[in-house]
DNA sequence: TCCCTTATAGTCAAACGGATTATAATTGGA
DNA sequence: TCCAATTATAATCCGTTTGACTATAAGGGA
């Protein structure tokens, strides 16, 4: 494709050097007892990224190479989020362009082992507003609400005030609208532009008072950790995913755990078991568990032919409306 | 970001500068006379394309800039299908190398403007197989499955040759499966890693004679176009993205035709109609049509204030399984 | 006027999905 | 030992959705 008839400018940019810096970043998940983990570096605060280099192969084994060489975790599953165009650096001499390619990673916790400066923690230390499972949040009425309408209306507009009103609304489900649990980062956008995390604060006059209490991250990282978890609430109810972040053999209601982590909302038990059964996702392993009291459960395993049978086809989870 | 701890080898990596050239591809779609487009440059085997530059104050209006200075056409709706690293180039002195971003543009064909040197044509000129619309293509059981099947058992082993012949039936719909319009993308890499189509060609044994008819595309834009169609045939039956296509004000049966032109097959007319109705997408403009024989049809126009409302929510379009 | 074409309305049954109830098999404590 | 608590598993119910089909209305052209 070099000497594509693609304008002249093109010739130009060959001369001048238009050329980019590539960092890979990966949002790397597990779930470990019932809570959706994130990997991160430094402070908690930073996921595992590195440069595209020459050495590697292709973009993802870079981005293998650098989160084993930060975390000294292997990755699985891996799946590709979003390529944005970071904000302008200013390099030693010249301005510098850089642009960043993001990834959603899937893999199980196991072992405790992982260098030293990584750890996992649950996302809901940084989106306390995206966990329903215990019911709508306490932060979400108490807090978010309120700063939201007073952001709405500090804007003197009456057409602008009703639009930021009504989205809102939508986002997070107030005035008797349903919670949609795949509108994360539509939410995580709103909090932002409304001044409310700390990460929108340099060069703003918004009093850090009104920030709404959550887990900031480095740059835009958490603006990576929200796309990722809406993809992967997207993604779980249509493809079998969940079972790369499922220990060999499981039983049914550690499986609903796991997607209702995911999903941030519990789900119907006997509905789910119903879903699981009738699209033959799993195999009885013929052992039980000998678990947290109450009748014994049986074991199961993902069936891997399915991948074979139906995977592009597609895979329901039900996660409930009402 | 610049300094965050990454490891050494970023601080190498500035030194050297692992500096890359990113390149935007554009595909574009329209839908005339129920033919979907696409929008090409050169002998109609070229997409819009050219080098993210300095001069570009962000991804999305670098890549406006490439397509309208090479089209003469103006882009509305735009979204991102996919990064990817392109084989090595060989630069000058040193190993050179490249990522492309691609894109998803929809937009209205209307005035035959445009430069001299892009033209609209049918997708299917280029994915003969793709169109279901007036049942199953010829080319598909006379051609296709023959050659797929010859394939699969050109390889010793006789597990992978079983293998071979499932991804390919599950791909196609062969052996009483259902076709699924889906999975465009799946197709195009099948026939190509089976050498039957002429990007497969380079460096092969592959005699031309087994080639599948079809139009091929420079470098990997028909990759990039099966993507495309993949995103947008998943997309439109969730997202009201099929008005980004449609003129001002149109007929319930041209808003038919023109999904079944993206989705490649027949659409159940009155369940078309009961859907988009009860969704209350659109609203009548009052006027009728003055079309082609038979009863006057009512003309429509795009509610706007639905994405205000359910935008995000999930819009359905009904396109059969069986 | 008849016939053809397209628009529009209405019907029907099967499948799906959400909610609820009932029963079985354990553990731990009174 | 028996009861209570806990969890697993099975079965049922019912409203909604959805795919397929039929019937009627309104225009143009022969």
């Amino acid at each position: 494709m070099d000497d594509q008839e693609t304008g002249a400018s093109k010739d130009r940019a060959a001369v001048t050097g238009d050329e980019v810096k590539v960092d890979l970043i990966a949002f790397v998940v597990a779930v470990n007892d019932g809570e959706p983990c994130v990997l991160t570096i430094g402070q908690a605060d930073t996921l595992p990224s590195g440069p595209f280099a020459l050495e590697h192969r292709s973009l993802q084994s870079g981005l293998r190479g650098w989160v084993e060489q930060q975390t000294g975790h292997p990755l699985g599953y891996i799946e590709q989020l979003y390529t944005f165009a970071d904000r302008d650096r200013v390099g030693a001499e010249r301005r510098q362009r850089a642009i960043s390619i993001s990834y959603l990673a899937l893999t199980r916790m196991e072992k405790a082992s992982g260098s030293p400066k990584c750890g996992w923690r649950s996302w809901y230390e940084y989106f306390p507003w995206e966990d329903h499972r215990s019911g709508t949040p306490p932060v979400l009425l108490d807090v978010l609400r309120p700063r939201l309408i007073e952001w709405a209306n500090s804007v003197g507009d009456a057409a602008m005030r009703r639009e930021r009103r009504q989205r809102a609304a939508m986002a997070f489900g107030f005035d008797d609208r349903h919670w949609n649990e795949e509108l994360t980062l539509q939410r995580y956008e709103l909090v932002y532009e409304a001044g409310l995390v700390q990460e929108a604060g340099s060069g703003r006059d918004t009093t850090r008072a009104s920030l709404v209490p959550s887990k900031p991250m480095v740059a835009d990282h958490r603006r990576i950790v929200a796309t990722g978890i809406a993809r992967l609430r997207s993604k779980i109810k249509y493809r079998p995913v969940v079972f790369e972040l499922m220990p060999q053999s499981f039983t049914l209601l550690q499986l609903q755990r796991t997607v209702e982590a995911l999903a941030g909302r519990l789900i119907n038990k006997p509905n789910f078991r119903r879903l699981i059964e009738q699209q033959e996702l799993v195999e009885e392993t013929g052992e039980t568990s000998v678990d947290t009291g109450g009748r014994p459960a049986r074991l199961y395993r993902f069936r891997h032919a399915v991948l074979d049978e139906t995977a592009i086809v597609g895979t329901k989870l039900p996660v409930a409306r009402g």
